[in-house]
DNA sequence: AATGAATGAGCATTCATTCAT
DNA sequence: GATGAATGAATGCTCATTCAT
């Protein structure tokens, strides 16, 4: 054979993404990931370099659509609506490994993921809500309450994707998300 | 002579806290604690039969207040907005070992201690706010949106008690996270 | 207990020494020398960091009096011949542990101790023997031979140290060495 | 079809001496022979039983020459000077091997050829010197002293032969090294 | 003949827990 | 009551060897 049987990578991958997200990184047992794919602990390294690469292979594909997604945010093509729609539609095909990102990557480099998007999240709101308020001379007395906000709605965003699968459900409730974070926010702030 | 000092016992559970807090449960070490607390290691084990044990015993006050409060709730006898300021209340004691329930009880029978938070809070929520929309005659499609609005606020006002140590301070974000949660929360589902 | 019991350190170090001696630091298995001192695998460690740590414990003694000597060739206070007999002293109290550094020490700092000990050696002898050549008028072809000169009488020098408990013999055996190796060395370059 | 491809066969073995000579018999790495020589691991054990195995083909034929040598010198068909010439010989054919042999070959069977190799040496310089000896009524009160000058001369030689590709320049400094020793060696011990 | 996937014993190291003192 | 030495199962990872194809 010229290539590595897919069939056995992809029952590692699988019960790797199993284990990392029921026992996180540091807590993931390689071996027990062996064990539960049905392979030889030793054969889990002729695929994976080690428990940092196996990590990377399921976790790398959703982080390079997000970072996709940041490029365009930083060209200011989309709204923030835009950009939420947008996040769906890559986390519809990396529900899991997203959510891995999110909770269970402390140890990896990917630790900070969780607070990266929350950032970008908070400029985005910020963005929209800041010259509303302004033109009403209202004063946010400590800017936290945005990072409170980008992190919460980040928050209710994954818990969303992470219950549906159907596309026309998730769709309702993230819209329904945002009119409750966003609809009339400004004047939530008088 | 079979009684134990309370001064060690409360020097054990200060550092273990720190360690708790600062690593979770599954990756505190009981040597550390022990070390510094300027305890030998057996000795620690004296005092609290294993590890669990000695997590237990930093986080069962926290939680029988937070049981004391449900018990309240359950004889309907706040509504949501006085439950925030009793949890609040709550807090100013038991702080730390609240949010150590919430993030750091991992391996730990507390381990869904901020999913049954959530869930109190998710019914107070509904409580408060079906009627009116029943008033309105506002059909929710999907009650899941619910367990997300209480879902997000929990996060959000942990997020607030974790980083202010002062109490004007967090009140103000509290109140503001309520008005941006709660106010006309039922317009918001027209 | 305030200390480490000298006597398990001991076994260990003498298990450890006898590892190293027979199977090298890379192929030496620390579960061999726990095994060997009666002691479990995990105890090791509370003796000894690591592999590495247990190493050097053994051989830096050795080594730290080497370096003294070394320094005081530097000051060029000691002819060879002083030398040799400065470090038959070393070699008293150090005899394993200097033949481990020689032979064992692959993979650790010390790797390259025979070589810098012989490149030693090499240097007091070209510094005693060229002027001497010079006034013959006799020219070495290949300054290698110096490399071989040092290098074999280094080697033969811990053959004899490795063989004598007693000092009497190793005496007697390496002024034999030395006068094989040096006496009319000038002569047998003509 | 049970023939085996020489091809295969001498490229594996001339990737084994390779990894044997860098990284001595135990570090060998079964994998690095098997890729070097664009052979599948699996192969390699077609051809050769196990690692031990194929470090003895390579190393057989140096040893069997070394062997027919011996034969000789029991028949005392020649002095030591010739056998060093005869060695000089040999090695022009199996320099590697027997250096391989030397140095490498810890964890085989052949890992006292050294030791043997020297035993021959020490004979011969007795059986060379002690008639001389006696002749001028010279006593040695330790007969160690022969293994030591047999052995680091076998050493010396395989420095040297290390160390040269030219036959030349070998010869120059083989014939250096045995005036070095064994001129006017009887002398010495006087 | 050849492939390379698979095996599993082995390695160094860590850590919650026990126990003799 | 206190000590800390001792235990051993578990971790991530390597590598000679086997075996189905």
């Amino acid at each position: 054979m010229q290539y590595l049987k897919d069939e056995v990578r992809n029952r590692i991958l699988a019960e790797a993404m199993k284990e990392f997200q029921n026992r996180g990184f540091l807590n993931a047992s390689m071996r027990a990931i062996a064990d539960n794919a049905g392979v030889a602990i030793g054969n889990v390294y002729r695929y994976f370099k080690n428990k940092e690469d196996l990590f990377n292979e399921i976790v790398e594909p959703a982080y390079r659509c997000f970072l996709g997604m940041e490029k365009l945010h930083k060209q200011e093509l989309y709204s923030f609506k835009e950009i939420v729609y947008y996040i769906m539609e890559v986390m519809k095909e990396y529900k899991i490994q997203l959510l891995i990102m999110v909770d269970k990557s402390k140890g990896t480099k990917y630790a900070s993921f969780k607070a990266e998007i929350t950032k970008l999240a908070e400029k985005a709101i910020r963005d929209g809500l800041l010259p509303e308020l302004q033109k009403k001379g209202i004063e946010v007395k400590d800017p936290f309450i945005f990072c409170v906000i980008a992190s919460t709605f980040i928050e209710g965003l994954f818990m969303i994707l992470r219950k549906y699968e159907e596309e026309a459900a998730t769709r309702y409730l993230i819209h329904r998300l945002m009119i409750l974070f966003f609809d009339d926010l400004d004047k939530r702030f008088e």
